[in-house]
DNA sequence: GTCTATAGAACGATAGAC
DNA sequence: GTCTATCGTTCTATAGAC
């Protein structure tokens, strides 16, 4: 690997970050929440304890990160098409498609998921920093669905805020029912259900 | 408690295992499925281990079975309503109201939920028992909608297996979403969805 | 010289072994 | 029930960017 030039302090700190908040996404893939120890995911990273204390003030902050990256991520490239006005079919058409490879992803993920909300129904402070989250994610896909039908130039099926509540709901129950076996959700459920939601 | 005459041999091993399941039900809600142990089940019963190995194979038959009972008794009583026919306003409005008691009923039940669906990732024959329960749900889900839909002359919105599938992903990511904090699932989400799901 | 990112020692809590 | 190992967190020292 060649060294370009010099780094700023920020260009440093960015990379820095970012090499922990990689090393944290393996690490935890492999040993779960609770498995994973700090010192792994600064060793794995190529930095100690002191490096990671330093970008996130704990554990739980850390996990936090990887989720609004998660968050951020995931959830938008879904749902771009929404926002231009895209036909539903084509839509649904899209998720459908990509579930297979969803389905992989989300046995490492969604056993994180769960340990971090068992996790965080035991912390009062915890849960209501997951909860933020969920609010957010909810409000940022109420904004797209709120874009979509007003470039289609119709009323949503149901008030705009409920209907990303569903969504997020079914969404997340559906990622439960194909972690625990992935043939019950194949079949173009998820397609039938978002269209049957989000059509008028 | 006054005993009223000798029990059958069956009598007194339906007895048993009744109250080992209501111990196991306190036990596991108290200190999780990895915290509990047999030991404290039986116990808590007023049994030796012996008594629980002879009603169930093992711990996680034991959460099976009460899983079961989870299913039979909760499922089937919101839903009788929809197998009647009745309009989807008061199926919805029932949900709605049961709502605040049942977000309470479920912090126990959701944590064991999840415990033991990190517990089934990583034993596939767990796993697979586990499966069975929830395709086993998805189809008297399934058989109830086929009856309304029968009763009420009216074709279902969308075939009645997807249209199962997809209430309960619905109802488990609420209940998910509900753990971390009920305020987000409150205010209607349910029954509009709901109505939105299931009426033609 | 000042400031800050990071290393690494130190500490307290806790879970698991025996 | 005791002991030990492990881990999250805190604290202090230092090297290097500015």
């Amino acid at each position: 690997m060649t060294r370009k030039r010099r780094l700023t302090r920020e260009e440093a700190k960015a990379e820095t970050r970012r090499a922990l908040l990689d090393a944290a996404a393996e690490v935890f893939a492999e040993h779960g929440f609770h498995g994973a120890s700090i010192d792994t995911v600064a060793e794995a990273a190529g930095y100690t304890k002191g490096a990671v204390y330093s970008h996130f003030s704990n554990k739980d902050e850390l996990y936090l990160a990887l989720l609004d990256e998660h968050l951020s991520s995931e959830g938008p490239q879904a749902i771009a098409l929404l926002e231009s006005g895209a036909p539903i079919e084509s839509f649904a058409a899209e998720i459908e498609a990509r579930l297979p490879e969803e389905v992989e992803k989300m046995r490492d993920w969604g056993r994180l998921t769960y340990e971090f909300i068992l996790h965080a129904m035991r912390n009062e402070e915890v849960r209501r920093r997951l909860s933020d989250r969920f609010e957010r994610a909810r409000d940022e896909y109420a904004a797209t669905l709120e874009k979509r039908y007003a470039a289609i130039g119709e009323p949503p099926p149901i008030e705009i805020e409920k209907l990303a509540t569903a969504l997020m709901a079914f969404e997340n129950g559906m990622s439960m029912m194909g972690l625990v076996n992935p043939e019950l959700i194949t079949g173009g459920v998820y397609s039938r259900t978002l269209e049957r939601l989000l059509e008028r």
